[in-house]
DNA sequence: TTGACGTATGAAGACTTGTTCAGATGAGCC
DNA sequence: GGCTCATCTGAACAAGTCTTCATACGTCAA
């Protein structure tokens, strides 16, 4: 663990290493290996702008497959897919009345990162704490 | 504009729609179909279990590709190819050293997202508060 | 019950995406 | 110069993803 001259070292493998402290310390600081996943499983679901678009227009409340359709401009059968996978992954819940299934955001992380990203998405590039504070706003309203 | 019996309206192409003054709302409420599409490209960098490490990783500080590969368990060359995505899209920058690259975080959103994404991490679900909290400490630090 | 409707699902196809291997580039060292 | 080393790059393949079409399911109204 402690400091070695560069150019020589190994991290657990036999793999070239130039700065061992560095490594070492990053490699603990790390996340566990199915906690990554887990984020990252999260992110691609944001990655697909048409899921996207859906996620940020449950923002504004509960809706409807043919509504949500319609208000992001896709096919119903592509929206129920998407809605699909995301209930899978449990960030959004649905309800059901009569034939209609109403949709709603069940996720707190995502709607902070979605909030965080439309605060950023306003104001260029600062961003920072200006979206901090409209997130925290959001995440109270949305209780 | 004004609201109708519900079961028929068109929200200016010919599509079914439920409640008309929702769908409105949440039409002139969506960002540009072209800030959309950046927004879920950055999810999707962060959608990959090997970038997500990688920058996850960088959150430390700058470091060069071969102890980001060791630090993250993976080969050099496909850590080359995903810091070359990352460079392209602005979220990492490269300062070149003799023949050593060092990469480091240059987009505060990023950092944002990772710094949420991670407070998250730590305590299980609640996270909204603290994560916010958190993160606009690691923001004030990461200047 | 029958038909229309909103939603859900399966399968197929085109398209992305990530990894790997092989080789190229350019810096440092003898 | 010639060698080694860190990084980069291109091509190829495997694997995954999104959309579409067709169809199935449950609900409501007549």
């Amino acid at each position: 663990m402690t400091a070695m001259h560069p150019a020589d070292a190994d991290a657990g493998c036999g793999i070239r290493v130039v700065d061992a402290d560095r490594v070492a310390v990053v490699r603990s600081a790390l996340p566990e290996e199915e906690r990554v996943a887990e984020a990252s499983e999260v992110f691609s679901l944001l990655g697909d702008p048409g899921r996207l678009k859906l996620l940020v227009a449950l923002l504004e409340g509960e809706m409807c497959v043919c509504d949500l359709a319609a208000a992001c401009g896709q096919g119903e059968s592509a929206v129920s897919h998407q809605l699909r996978l995301l209930r899978a992954h449990r960030v959004v819940t649905a309800r059901r009345s009569g034939r209609m299934a109403y949709y709603r955001l069940a996720d707190a992380h995502v709607r902070l990162l979605l909030d965080v990203t439309l605060a950023h998405l306003d104001h260029g590039e600062p961003g920072t704490a200006r979206a901090v504070e409209s997130t925290a706003a959001s995440e109270r309203a949305a209780s």
